[in-house]
DNA sequence: AGCCAGGACTGAG
DNA sequence: CTCAGTCATGGC
């Protein structure tokens, strides 16, 4: 496909889910360091037990969630607070990972972590133990509000539908660079999107496809309706 | 009763 | 490099 056709069909599928949609006000977290324990709980995890879990975390922490609480929580403690997130042990781990790091290079200061320009920062992200692509992407865009887009399953999931990639199992950085060099860098933008195609997805295509009754259906080529088979449409 | 969530790491071939 | 196995809980 044309570069600029791709670049034309990006546009026309964020309008068509923010005008389905509008804006969903991510990531839901009161703190940029709350963003961060959340990306990782909810890493091959539902939100609603990833949540949970942080909720967990914050009564222990006497209502806030700080680095400080992670950095001075016995790990078994911790494991034993977010267990409802699923991973308990790996996840405790890779929470005492990140904050070891803030601490030892930053101080504990995640502003002074977010001070510095987004790749070096998405390098170092990178480089923490438990922190892959999407969850270096998802705190980048909603914890230091850098325009790095976030890809993941459903946006695979979803493009393939649309015929804008061949293969779901593209490599990361690939997908990320489509969105990256067919759109303006954009904090507000990456933001919305992200989270339109996973409130979409979520909502109704899953690992269906798409049917004629979806909003985006208008852009979808691929459009087969067992999405509704259940109400007898099909 | 299975199947699957807003992944990342590891070791094998 | 590609890919199965691993990690574990809760909802539908």
């Amino acid at each position: 496909m044309a570069a600029e056709a791709v670049g034309d069909r990006l546009i026309e599928l964020y309008r068509s889910l923010y005008e389905a949609y509008g804006p969903q006000g991510w990531w839901p977290a009161e703190t940029s360091f709350e963003v961060i324990v959340g990306a990782i709980l909810t890493q091959a995890t539902a939100w609603r037990n990833a949540k949970r879990a942080v909720e967990n975390l914050k009564s222990a922490g006497g209502g806030d969630l700080i680095p400080h609480l992670i950095l001075r929580l016995d790990e078994k403690k911790l494991a034993e607070l977010i267990r409802p997130s699923g991973y308990p042990n790996l996840k405790a781990r890779r929470l005492k990972s990140f904050v070891e790091h803030l601490f030892k290079k930053y101080s504990g200061s995640l502003e002074r972590m977010f001070s510095q320009d987004l790749d070096p920062l998405r390098d170092e992200l990178l480089g923490i133990h438990g922190i892959g692509p999407e969850t270096a992407d998802t705190i980048l865009l909603y914890a230091a509000e850098k325009p790095s887009f976030v890809v993941d399953a459903y946006t695979r999931r979803l493009l393939r539908r649309l015929g804008l990639i061949e293969d779901e199992r593209i490599e990361y950085e690939k997908l990320r660079a489509l969105f990256m060099e067919n759109l303006p860098r954009d904090v507000a933008l990456y933001n919305e999107y992200h989270a339109l195609i996973v409130r979409h997805c979520k909502e109704v295509c899953r690992k269906r496809p798409l049917c004629y009754r979806c909003p985006i259906n208008a852009l979808d080529n691929v459009c087969i309706t067992l999405h509704h088979k259940d109400d007898g449409i099909t």
